[in-house]
RNA sequence: CGAGGUGUAGCGCAGUCCGGUUAGCGCAUCUGCUUUGGGAGCAGAGGGCCGCAGGUUCGAAUCCUGCCACCUCGACCA
């Protein structure tokens, strides 16, 4: 049992914050909202963020940057944009500090004020649709598929790590077409990105489909999701693709001249995961001794941790570990020798099962003597000898059963957590327990609103290719297919 | 932004009701010895503007007033 951390039946959410905590994941910084994402943790994103930039990139995606500060006037020439993130933006007003004439410190100096206000971005569509004003003129220039990764901020009253915080790190990709039907095709190749990523990289089963209307992205004519269960049964939407119609061509008249010679508007899509991945993939696969790491997202996949007493024993196992170690880095395996001489071997095994990583190997006079080493699994928590010659392919054969193994649990999980309610009593009480219930709506955002105000669950997605007539749960009404219902993070 | 709660050592807390020795405990840190195959034991040591600012009092962590910060729960959100 790890120490000092909450179990998951506990109190799932202390667990989630100690666990971030502990295995160095993320901390609280100064400033309300914010947090500091330690080496350990960035160690995943970037692993995380160096997979999805493949990605993008092997589908014609190239990477630019453009800049946190939006001029006020650009937000509000789309009026959806506005309305959407008016409540929650950082502002800029001032460009110059002086020091306090009537005491301590520094102040800020009032002959600074900027004439425009700028905001720190929420998003970027505004700004980046004002610069594709300037770089489209005719169908030959289309399509442009750019992506950034960037910090956004978003000025959250409830913030939690990794989940919602103030300032986050995300991708955001900015696409613009020639016709619908490319930017609609966009948006579905980048969705089955995100679904392939979660699934074979993070290990996380996702339900990719479309949000109804009032929970899509604001300007958008479509959001498409992936949507994840945690293993308290609520759900967290991990990605969005948009379909953004000519909602930003028209806002900033960006217009190309066609093949057929006449001027019409670009079509667009944008798309994004962010941060908030990382809490998907602890809140998937982590137990009450900390995090469980997926082999392909483990910052080390194997740590090694040689064992001694006395002096001539140390020798021979450190001679043995630091070769071992070579040789795995060597096959490309990311590996950790844990050298630390203050610590003691049970201490390490707790740190280590704590931080996730996936296979642990033991290293001791008695193996040597044996000719074999001891493995620990992650996952299962499974202790076995490994004869010497066969280390390597079992480690090898390891990774894999290990990712594939929690992919499996997980999906396993979210089956024995999804349901089917036919009436409104059902409904209650199987949204009451957590898990993705299917459910017949009647389409209307009113009826949605009903059934959030009296049970807290949201439509999370429509899934494709169910159709299936029914009667409404809340209201009766027609329904043409079931849509997916869950409480959400 | 509404409603509650909490601010005491790096972290977690007791003490506050009912004012009065040198503000205490656990973890962590440092020193020494013994240990080392599942978060070591013993002995010793260091570390505090008791959130901030006023006030009451011979005397304030403790009582009063104001402010600030953080946490939990609601509304909003990736």
């Amino acid at each position: 049992m790890a120490k000092g951390l909450t179990s998951r039946s506990e109190s799932f959410p202390e667990w989630y914050n100690e666990l971030v905590r502990k295995a160095d994941l993320a901390e609280n910084s100064a400033v309300r909202g914010c947090m500091v994402i330690k080496p350990y943790g960035f160690a995943i994103w970037e692993l995380m963020r160096d997979q999805l930039d493949k990605m993008f990139k092997e589908t014609g995606h190239v990477n630019a940057y453009f800049p946190l500060f939006i001029p006020k006037s650009y937000l509000s020439k789309e009026a959806q944009t506005v309305e959407g993130f008016a409540k929650e933006c950082a502002v800029v007003t001032h460009h110059r500090l002086m020091n306090n004439p009537h005491g301590e410190g520094v102040v800020v100096d009032p002959d600074s004020k900027l004439e425009e206000e700028l905001i720190v971005r929420p998003t970027s569509e505004t700004i980046i649709w004002s610069t594709y004003k300037n770089w489209i003129q005719s169908y030959r220039d289309l399509p442009i598929l750019i992506n950034q990764w960037a910090n956004v901020v978003r000025w959250e009253l409830r913030p939690r790590l990794f989940l919602r915080t103030a300032e986050f790190l995300w991708q955001e990709g900015h696409t613009a077409h020639a016709t619908a039907d490319e930017a609609i095709d966009e948006t579905l190749t980048i969705l089955d990105i995100y679904k392939r990523f979660a699934q074979d990289f993070m290990a996380v089963p996702v339900l990719p489909g479309v949000k109804p209307l009032h929970e899509k992205f604001p300007g958008a004519v479509d959001t498409y999701t992936i949507e994840a269960l945690m293993q308290d049964g609520k759900a967290l939407q991990s990605g969005t693709s948009h379909f953004l119609g000519q909602t930003f061509a028209k806002a900033f008249d960006v217009t190309f001249l066609s093949h057929e010679n006449k001027q019409e508007y670009v079509w667009a899509s944008s798309w994004g995961v962010s941060t908030r991945l990382m809490g998907a993939l602890i809140m998937t696969h982590s137990d009450d001794e900390g995090l469980v790491l997926p082999p392909l997202l483990a910052p080390f996949q194997v740590v090694l941790i040689p064992l001694y007493k006395k002096d001539d024993e140390k020798e021979k196992i450190m001679e043995f570990s630091i070769q071992l170690e070579k040789d795995l880095r060597a096959r490309g395996i990311r590996v950790k020798l844990d050298q630390d001489e203050q610590k003691r071997p049970g201490w390490k095994f707790a740190e280590w099962e704590l931080k996730g990583v996936p296979i642990r190997i033991a290293i001791g006079s008695r193996d040597m003597e044996n000719n074999q080493l001891e493995f620990a699994r992650r996952d299962t928590k499974e202790k076995f000898f490994v004869p010497m010659e066969e280390r390597f392919d079992r480690i090898e054969g390891l990774l894999k059963e290990i990712q594939d193994n929690l992919f499996n649990r997980a999906l396993k999980f979210r089956e024995e957590n999804t349901f089917q309610a036919n009436s409104w009593e059902e409904f209650q009480a199987l949204i009451e327990k957590g898990g993705f219930v299917y459910a017949h709506w009647d389409g209307t955002t009113e009826t949605a609103d009903k059934i959030k105000d009296e049970t807290k669950a949201t439509i999370r997605c429509i899934p494709e290719g169910i159709a299936e007539v029914g009667k409404c749960i809340y209201s009766g009404k027609e329904s043409g297919q079931r849509v997916v219902f869950a409480k959400a993070y």
